[in-house]
DNA sequence: TAAAGCAAGATTGTTGACAATAAGCGTGTT
DNA sequence: AACACGCTTATTGTCAACAATCTTGCTTTA
């Protein structure tokens, strides 16, 4: 909730609105959400453990609705847990960004495939707004931070177009904070703006003219380049320590 | 747990035994497999409600660890919760089903095709042994029930060769128990069972020769195929109603 | 000196009671 | 007669105390 402030309107409009959490009144509900955040954000470290009752007091909260968090946040992989011993932070290494990378590849090329069949005219051509805005903040800013951002709300769009609710709750409630947690780790590499940039485009086509395939293959690629990206750039910063 | 007493002991090595439930020596882990187990082959009906404290008292735990339980299976998808309502079996529909299909279309195409790559030569040709039994049992019982079994035995052991951990746990930990509980619920339907061992044999072939692209396409015509099966047996259902 | 065992402390798992919310039912009003 | 309001009851959410388990540091012994 914190990031969002700073961002244009409407690049925001679908991000954190109708993931159904907002809703959640319950204690248990507003811990896990404000535990997550801390986690994606890195305000609590990878690998750190988490203290049920040291937690419970910093969050005023009782155990109970602590501990349900906790049990939440591992199910999305954020946290591991081994009974009796605790819960902590998982802590990601290249090896599980590439795992992670080859399961988007898969959802999301289907996703892609699907919205080509399904999705709305009018979400398509809502698409091409939001690639104007992206185009727009890659020219202002060079490229960095909003650019991730933006490149979320663009993928969660398509995953929402492709009108498959096992799919889009897979993507965008579990695996999706999983993700930011990892950008949030390895903000400093940013690039690819302008190469992920036409690829948008080239993917906002193939859903255009209702091209399945196309649309699959090129978000699978799109996807699978982000991938090699990050495999470069990770294993020349091992190499340099 | 019940069914793996009548199958051969080469079909059943890896389905219960390495899932990591087995060493969840606490009561809210031992509850979340009963109440699993319960739900998935229709003890507890679809739609049905899940009272606590008459749950509870029925398995023997406090509320708490049944709660643990219930929030467990909602993160499966066995389960939807509302809050200060309460949780309930998750009623399955045609709709449900051919999401489910989509999904691992996409996340066992994505396993096959890395198995290829990565699988052990022994596991392969374990492979070829289990799909020796499978045809026996086909030929023998005029392929059913065991078959289904069976069938999941074979697509276990290709998940686990993609060598993806994420992968592996999204298809054998979350989204395995979910297609349990829809098998069960329409085991009416056996049918296929030829088909699907050529299928299967064909796949073994595109692993055995490495064949990363087509092992991926076998695959998700495999369930695609499937998919259309059980869409055209269940619209007729329909109409019949 | 190092390794094994033991004991104290801390942490997690579990329980039953209490509080808050929603559903069902009856009554009263239009 | 139908609708709306409020009360009762059942159910879920939360809490704090208790039990079981693990960790840690120390002592003891080979």
């Amino acid at each position: 909730m914190k990031h969002s402030n700073a961002k244009p309107k409407s690049a925001n409009i679908n991000v954190s609105s109708d993931t159904s959490e907002a809703d959640d009144n319950t204690l248990s509900g507003r811990t896990t959400i404000a535990l997550r955040e801390a986690i994606v954000t890195g305000k609590i470290k990878a690998g750190e453990k988490l203290n049920e009752p040291k937690l419970a007091s910093q969050y005023n909260v009782s155990r109970g609705p602590l501990r349900e968090a906790i049990r939440r946040l591992v199910s999305m992989g954020l946290v591991q847990h081994i009974p009796h011993v605790g819960a902590r932070v998982t802590p990601i290494d290249l090896e599980h960004i590439i795992e992670l990378y080859e399961v988007r590849e898969a959802l999301e090329g289907m996703a892609a495939g699907l919205a080509a069949q399904n999705m709305a005219e009018d979400d398509i051509a809502e698409l091409r707004n939001l690639l104007e805005i992206h185009r727009q903040h890659v020219e202002e800013n060079a490229g960095n931070y909003m650019q991730a951002e933006g490149d979320f709300d663009f993928h969660y769009q398509i995953i929402k177009g492709s009108g498959n609710a096992l799919l889009t709750q897979q993507l965008c409630n579990e695996l999706y904070h999983l993700i930011r947690m990892f950008r949030f780790q390895t903000s400093r590499f940013k690039a690819r703006s302008n190469r992920a940039l036409i690829e948008h485009e080239q993917l906002i086509y193939a859903l255009e003219n209702r091209d399945s395939s196309l649309a699959e293959m090129l978000m699978r690629r799109h996807i699978a380049r982000a991938k090699e990206s990050i495999k470069l750039h990770l294993t020349q910063v091992n190499e340099e320590q």
